[in-house]
DNA sequence: ATTATTATTCTACATTTGTAGAACAAGGAA
DNA sequence: TTCCTTGTTCTACAAATGTAGAATAATAAT
C-alpha cells in the first residue's frame, strides 16, 4: 500500500512533529490552507492504509506515524531503484555520484561516510 | 507534470526499446498482456503530457521517449530528496550509505566513483 | 449558560488512473 | 479478393484521489 501525494504531504508534516493534533496538522499547511474535513479525510484513509494512528487523549485525538520517514523512505528508493536501476543500488549509487551536484566538501563527507561504513562492517 | 505508474511501466519499455512500435511494446508485457487498446490509451495520454511522440514510418506509428530516462529520473529524485531530504542532497546522500546494503566492493567503487568527481572539477 | 474552538463522520463530486470493448482502417498473406 | 494482423479513436466505467460542505458534538472560555 502506498501514499498517495496529499497523504504524503501530510505524513510529512506529522514526522514533524512526531504526534500532533488536527490542529496542529492543518497549522502546518501554506496559505491558503486546505479544510479541515479535508485533513480528516485524509487522516481516516492513511489509518485505513495503516500508516497512522492514534491515541485518545483526553476528548480529542493525538495522531502519530506507524512508520518511519527513514523507513518509508528507503521502501521508496528501493521501488525506484528497482524501476530504474535493475534493482542494482551500486548502479544507482554511480549515478547519483556522476549526476547530483554536490559540492566538494559534501563529496568528501560523502566519502568518510563511506569509509565509516566500512570500518563499521569489520 | 509527472507519469502515472501504469504509463511510467510502459515508459520504461520505451527506454529500453528505443523507438518502438505499438506491437513492440506490448510484447514487452509479461502475461497477462494488457489489451492493445489500453496500451493506446496509455501512450495518447502520455502524448498529451509530452513525454513520447512518434513518427509515421509508413502507416503505422514508430514511438519514441521525448526524455531520457536519466533526465526524467533525476528530477523523480529531485522530488525525493526535496520531500524527504529538505532539498540536500548531502543528506540524502548520507542516508543512503547508511542505510543501502550495499557490499564493501561497492563501496569502494562508489568512493572512487567520488573521487573521479572531484578530480573531474578541477 | 452561551458561544467559540476544535474535531469527527457522512456525503458528494470532479479529476485522474487503469482498463478495455466497439467501430473502423489499411497493409500483407493466401 | 478476402481475411489476418496491427493499429487508432471513441466511449465507458470502476477505483483512487483531492477537496470540502452539512450535521453534529464536546470542551474551553467568558
Amino acid at each position: 500500500m502506498k501514499l498517495s501525494g496529499a497523504e504524503e504531504e501530510l505524513m510529512n508534516y506529522l514526522w514533524e512533529l512526531k504526534k500532533a493534533y488536527l490542529k496542529d496538522l492543518l497549522e502546518k499547511y501554506p496559505e491558503p490552507k486546505p479544510a479541515m474535513t479535508t485533513i480528516s479525510t485524509l487522516l481516516k484513509r492513511m489509518q485505513d492504509k495503516n500508516f497512522v494512528d492514534y491515541q485518545t487523549e483526553g476528548k480529542a485525538r493525538l495522531y502519530f506515524p506507524l512508520i518511519s520517514k527513514e523507513n518509508y523512505f528507503a521502501k521508496h528508493l528501493q521501488g525506484l531503484i528497482k524501476n530504474f536501476f535493475n534493482d542494482s543500488p551500486a548502479q544507482f549509487a554511480s549515478f547519483f555520484a556522476r549526476q547530483t551536484d554536490l559540492s566538494d566538501s559534501q563529496l568528501e563527507d560523502l566519502k568518510s561516510m563511506i569509509d565509516d561504513q566500512l570500518n563499521r562492517k569489520k
